[in-house]
Order: structure tokens, then sequence, then C-alpha cells
DNA sequence: AGTGACATTAATCATCTGATTAAATCAACT
DNA sequence: AGTTGATTTAATCAGATGATTAATGTCACT
């Protein structure tokens, strides 16, 4: 039995047309995408992509699952390392975000329209139940602030962190656009960001 | 004569309509909406957005222009006034961000999504010339970076001020729906940041 | 009341788009 | 070579959508 060949070619080209559908709904988004770019991003005929997936809707929402992952599904697991201290994981979040947007820049935007266009409910499932109040990370940061007597929501580190680094790649077009820097300048300057983005959180949470 | 009467009519009707296609658009984005859509939100009928603004693409175009207007028209302003101290710069944009965002939450997420999908050349129209870097801002924040002996792009500096306001903005329906925080509490926060990010931004850039 | 200009509507058109179908191609095995 | 099952394609369908048109309504002025 040679099914080896079949498979093979026919996970290739399913994942070729995947590939191509991730590419295509990461930049345009699921309106804007139409199941004829995605069948010439993949060089495959129209019918193809109904026929390994049954519908665009089905296909967007394992892109969808996909990016969702890649965007929070790491966090939970370091927010919740009893292991690592609070510095810690600062310095992982960062570079985990810096790494994994150099090589997707397209994610932010997407999801953050997926969150703009979806019900909420669709997320629970996703995200799990945990708020990131319950985390270690945020008990670890409030034990610090009460050595310091101060009193910040632990909800203003995350979104500083998460802001810090996500948004100059969600931004990066406008910025590029804006002031004439080329892709290798951004990178570097996302580079120089992984190293102090951490430094400005920790003296931002010891004023 | 009493234009007068089917002038405010008019304006009225035609008003009505832009508000709709404002809200519409900017949370479903172009090709999310469909015209019966804005019909619908404005109560009026299909054919009469067609028959004040010629199409659908040019009623975008206003509302896309307003909007830009509103993310980045004032800022350049507050950028290059050379009456005001950097520290007052950086008070000026949070606060001005702050407000605007909690009127209109949907800027963001509609303006990245323009500069993902839409030709950097659209942008130089309404951004004007200027890089951030040759502005005044700039030129003050070299000045006090040379008087503490640090060497930090200026751009980092302005991508933070815009990141630690902007993005917590854009990433609200996420953040309130995995931490079951309701809208009043969510202001709450943004009120806080509001005062406290100048704060940290100062003591970033004095490290 | 009649006229003219603008405002509004319902009905219709042409095109786009997601999906389906039936036929053709291909590879493996007998 | 023939059979079988999976893959791929071209052609087509049905519904959605942006736009247009022709008819009707509204209002000010004569």
């Amino acid at each position: 039995m040679n099914d080896k060949d079949n498979i093979a070619k026919s996970e290739s080209t399913e994942q070729k047309i995947k590939e191509a559908a991730r590419r295509v709904f990461t930049s345009k988004g699921y309106a804007g995408t139409r199941t004829r770019d995605i069948a010439e991003e993949s060089g495959y005929n129209l019918a193809l992509i109904n026929y390994y997936f049954r519908s665009k809707e089905k296909l967007f929402e394992i892109i969808m699952m996909e990016n969702l992952q890649l965007f929070i599904g790491s966090i939970i697991g370091m927010l919740n390392n009893e292991a690592t201290s609070l510095d810690e994981k600062i310095d992982q979040l960062v570079t985990y975000y810096v790494d994994m947007l150099m090589v997707n820049p397209g994610i932010p935007v997407f999801i953050l329209n997926l969150v703009n266009n979806n019900p909420s409910a669709l997320f629970e499932g996703v995200l799990g139940g945990n708020t990131v109040s319950d985390t270690v990370f945020a008990t670890q940061f409030k034990e610090q602030m009460k050595k310091k007597k101060l009193t910040i929501h632990p909800l203003h580190l995350f979104m500083n962190i998460v802001s810090l680094t996500v948004f100059p790649f969600a931004s990066a077009p406008m910025i590029k656009a804006k002031n004439g820097i080329s892709d290798e300048e951004y990178n570097q300057l996302m580079l120089e960001r992984k190293i102090l983005i951490p430094k400005w959180i920790k003296v931002m949470m010891d004023m």
C-alpha cells in the first residue's frame, strides 16, 4: 500500500492551502479575503479549498485558533509558573512576544479585529477561565507592591508589558511609512526594545 | 426663500447617514460593512447613501479621513510646539489620547486596519511630511539624553507613550472579557493611567 | 392649485462570491 | 490493461451586494 504518496501529496496541498489562507486571512481579515484570493495565493483551484475545508468559515476558524494560540496560548503557562520570579516572568514575556512577532508581524492586528467583531463567548473557550489577577504573576506582583507600600492594579503591569511590546508591531507599517524607516532599521529598534522594555518595566513599578 | 428647511432637512439626513456610517465602518471595517448595514443603522433607504455620497467607497474615505484626523491630526501640533517643555508634551499627548479614546474607543483598531491594508502613499498626504525625528519634541528629548549621557532613539519615547496609552483601548474587549471587568471598572483603570503613564514615562527615560 | 427643485422610496440590474457538481486526472494495486 | 479511490479541475448555481432607475413625496414660492 502506497497511500503514503497519496497522503503525502494530499497533506502537502492541504498544508499549502492552509498556509496561503493563513497569509491572506492574517493580512486582510475574514471579510476582506475572498475564497478566490486563497486559491490564487496557494496556486490551486477554487474548489480545492472547499474540498479540503468544507467552507471559508471552517478554514478561517482553523487559522483563527492557531493565531489565538500563538498570541495567548503560551503566556498562561508563563504567568502561572511557580518556579520563576516576577522579574524573570517579565523577561520571558517580552522575549516571547518580540521573537514571535518578528516572525508573525500580522498577528496583533488579526487578533484585535477578532476581538472587536466576535462575541466574547468565543474567547472564553480558548483563553481558559483564568483571569490575570488569579495568576502567580499577579500574586508575586502584589507582594512586591506591599513591600514597597505601593498600590497598583496588577492589570496595569500586564497591560504595560503587552502594550510596550506588541503595539510597536501592530503600528509598524504606519511608523515605518511616516518616518522613512527601513525594515532592517525597524527590526533593529525592536531588538533594542527586547532589552530595554524589561528594564523600563522594572523602574516603572519601582516608583 | 426657505431653502433653510430643505437644507436643514437634507443636512440632517446626510449627517445622520454619515454618523451611522461612522459607527458601522469603525466597528466592522470597510469590507465587513454592507451598504445595507449603513442604511439600516441610519434608518434610511439604501439608495439614499448613494444619493448623498456617490458610493460606499467615497463615504468610507470621508470617515477614514475624519478618523485619521482624530488619531494623528492634533498631535503634530503638540509635538512641534516650541512653547511647551518635553514633560508638558508628554502630559498633553497622554491626556489627549485618553480623553479622545474614551469617547471613540473604536478608532485604534480602525486605524490599524487601514494601515495594514492600504498603500502607504495614502498616509503621506494626511500625515504631512514631518517625521517624528524632526519635531521639537525629538529635539528636546535628544537634549535631555545628552545631559544624562544616555542614547535612546526618540522613536522609542514616542512609541512608549502611544503604546502605553492606546493599546489598552485597542485591546479593551479582550481584557474585559478575559478578566470579567465591567465598563466602569475599565474606565476607572484608564483614568488611573492618564495620571500614571506620564510618571512612568518620565522615570523610564531617566534610567 | 400649479410649478419646480430637492428628498425619499421600492424595484431592478449587473456583478461578485461562496459553494456545488460532474467530469477528468492520477497513483497504486491486481 | 483494468479497477479503485483519492485528487484536481472547469463549469455552473444561488444568493449577496453595490449601484441605478423610475416613480412618488415634500416643500417653498407663484
